[in-house]
RNA sequence: GUGGGUGUAGCUUAGCGGUUAAAGCGCCAGGUUGUGGCCCUGGAGAUCGAGGGUUCGAUCCCCUCCAUCCACCCCA
């Protein structure tokens, strides 16, 4: 028997209420917000992710799907995320025509290869946006505070933002010139990654989460505190709008996540009683992204957020998506005579925008209405053999009525839409 | 990539070195010949993850593999 591969999963019927609930959640504040749908290639030119997202993240080095096309010479890449992706196509299409900034999302599946745990998959799905061609920390404010609002709107409590800033062109260098003499004599007491994170990316040293290592980075000098002037300022006015709102957030001075893009603001968004696995959502400014991949300079900013982890702690917290709707009528049909009308019948009202569900099979009329309970339909409808002898019974009231066929479509509510 | 746990019907589980592997839910059917949900009865459905070994005999013991879960790591 086959089996799904590894770290892919179905999304049965069952969970189907769980994830519309969230992307409806996110298209309704997509349009608030003034985001506009963008959808792009599950795969791209490897190099699409191999210059965005970084030669130096672990994505790149370890976790990316790739694949040699069949005609030879081009090595394609399964995207591992979004930003790069959105970017290449914001460049090919010339959306730097467009009124800045350009503010983006979308919806859909992602790839990495690592070992699957919890809340972690090799196919997962992600909600992304992206603001492009704005560098006003209000844009940095916007996306944090859509996040907020999308989280407790869907109901999750108890969330916090992870907060901080990693500099910019100016400033950093500085820093890590900083970080490195720090380093540079406590390298025979980090551990065997911190050896090669110094050489390569030096800033993820504050990211180690060896227990060694940990008295090294809580005497490191933190960004914070050597940020340029205009950085200084453009994190000062995020904090300023973030606090406004009482969104709860939290400076964490070693915050440096994994993608080797970011400048400046960095955010992750994890809930209270989190696992291993808790981020359920993260991202952060790219002012130099564009230009690595060809464009201008072009600043940026955005996020992507898990929907496997987002159903995973909207099931722990016991929130019930609203249900999906129901077939409004079932038609039964008592004995062969009256199959062909009731399959007929049924097909009307569907045509008349009426959810129906028809009796299939040589069924009891018993089976069928027990059926009809099982699919939760409002009402079903017996088919009878002559005039009088056709039945409209409310299935939650347990009351019928005789309704002749050619009157149906009238005693019962059209869907809306 | 590293470490640990687990693998019995669709799902959740019970079981024991030895005749036809058990239950609940779900599915199908019936409960006096045209009607659901509760209740009752019956039925279908499991080569007990796969391969090898120990043994007179293994679902139960050992090994390998596979899958899955959890943690590390990484991140959504």
């Amino acid at each position: 028997m086959y089996q799904a591969p590894r770290g892919t999963a179905d999304v049965l019927p069952a969970d189907q209420p769980y994830w519309q609930h969230v992307i409806r959640t996110a298209e309704r504040l997509c349009a608030r917000y003034g985001y506009q749908r963008i959808d792009t290639p599950t795969f791209e030119d490897a190099g699409v992710f191999i210059h965005g997202t970084g030669e130096s993240s672990d994505i790149v080095q370890r976790e990316m799907y790739l694949f040699e096309d069949r005609d030879g010479g081009h090595t394609y890449a399964l995207r591992p995320e979004f930003t790069p992706n959105v970017m290449r196509a914001y460049l090919e299409h010339g959306l730097f025509n467009l009124p800045q900034p350009v503010k983006l999302w979308t919806v859909g599946p992602a790839f990495r290869h690592e070992r699957p745990q919890a809340g972690r998959w090799r196919q997962f799905y992600q909600l992304d946006l992206e603001a492009i061609g704005e560098a006003d920390p209000a844009i940095d404010f916007e996306l944090i505070d859509f996040l907020w609002q999308f989280y407790t709107g869907l109901g999750l409590r108890g969330l916090t933002v992870l907060l901080n800033s990693i500099g910019d062109q100016n400033c950093r260098p500085q820093y890590v010139q900083l970080l490195r003499s720090y380093y540079a004599d406590k390298l025979d007491l980090a551990c065997k990654d911190d050896r090669a994170r110094f050489e390569k990316n030096p800033l993820r040293l504050l990211d180690c989460k060896v227990s060694s290592c940990q008295p090294i980075i809580a005497g490191a000098p933190t960004i914070a505190e050597h940020l340029c002037e205009p950085c200084a300022d453009h994190f000062a006015r995020v904090q300023h709008y973030l606090a406004a709102l009482d969104i709860r957030f939290v400076v964490q001075p070693r915050l440096v996540r994994g993608l080797d893009y970011y400048t400046r603001t960095v955010f992750e968004f994890v809930p209270a009683d989190a696992g291993s696995q808790g981020t359920i959502g993260a991202g952060g400014r790219y002012d130099g992204l564009m230009e690595v991949l060809g464009g201008d300079p072009t600043p940026g900013i955005g996020f992507a957020t898990g929907i496997e982890r987002i159903v995973l702690n909207l099931k722990k917290a016991g929130i019930e998506p609203p249900p999906l709707p129901v077939p409004e009528v079932y038609v039964a049909y008592p004995t062969e005579e009256q199959r062909d009308q009731a399959v007929l019948l049924t097909a009307r009202l569907r045509h008349a925008g009426i959810g129906a569900l028809g009796a299939t099979g040589g069924r009891s009329l018993k089976a069928q209405m027990r059926h009809a309970g099982r699919a939760a339909a409002r009402f079903a409808y017996i088919v009878g053999s002559g005039p009088g002898e056709s039945w409209l019974r409310d299935l939650p009231a347990s009351s019928q009525e005789a309704v002749e066929p050619d009157d149906l479509i009238d005693r019962l509510p059209q869907r809306a839409e």
